[in-house]
DNA sequence: CAAACAATATATAAATATATATATTGTTGT
DNA sequence: ACAACAATATATATATTTATATATTGTTTG
């Protein structure tokens, strides 16, 4: 049996893929994707992405939920409204990639 | 009310997160994602898989078919051997990006 | 054609995730 | 302190995924 340095052993592979589809799960779905989308464009409070994206409350108040508890958005209290924001670089370089494969540019957009 | 182009429209908006969560399902699974980043290393043959990834064949044969459904890999036959690949371009720049963010250069690697 | 083996398919129990209704907490302005 | 409103929390039915056991299909070689 090889054990040596021939490939990245499995246990490392077997943790990199642990961690990283921990970040995917956030992502594979369609209201915390559209959501952290819409963050990733700029700070926004619950009432303004309910409204930009039509999102019923209770629904968006469970995956903030999710985002909050993953750590993956950041939160910021001013008078009623809380303002949440994408906390980790590494969503946004994931989100601007999804962006270019898959979200179709509207009209001429200068390709 | 606004319904001009400052922005991109909640509809359109929605169909690209539904395709693209489609995708990030695929990747959300530890096995299918070890399988495609195994693959995006070249064809191999589910024997190869197998013993390479530590999964077993059960397993193996239903995440593989997930993948042949959603069309992201190809299959060749070559006796009694298949071989898979990854079919979709798109797939492997994710996986390229995800592996320079999550997955750890074991020792020296010329970061 | 039959044995041996590689791969695929099916079935189902268990675990997770999602949708939806309803209740609670916290802040502001009077 | 209380009314009004923004946000969060809880509970649960439903749907989806995953794990695991077992059966079937297909290919090669003698």
């Amino acid at each position: 049996m090889d054990t040596s340095a021939t490939m990245v052993d499995v246990e490392e592979l077997r943790g990199a893929a642990t961690r990283t589809v921990g970040v995917l799960k956030i992502l594979a779905n369609e209201d915390r994707l559209l959501l952290l989308c819409q963050l990733s464009q700029g700070e926004r409070c619950v009432s303004e992405l309910e409204e930009q994206l039509g999102i019923r409350q209770p629904t968006l108040s469970q995956q903030l939920g999710v985002l909050r508890s993953e750590g993956v958005v950041a939160t910021r209290r001013q008078g009623k409204n809380i303002y949440y924001s994408v906390a980790e670089p590494a969503m946004l370089e994931i989100l601007a990639l999804l962006y270019r494969l898959y979200c179709p540019r509207s009209e001429s957009d200068g390709d």
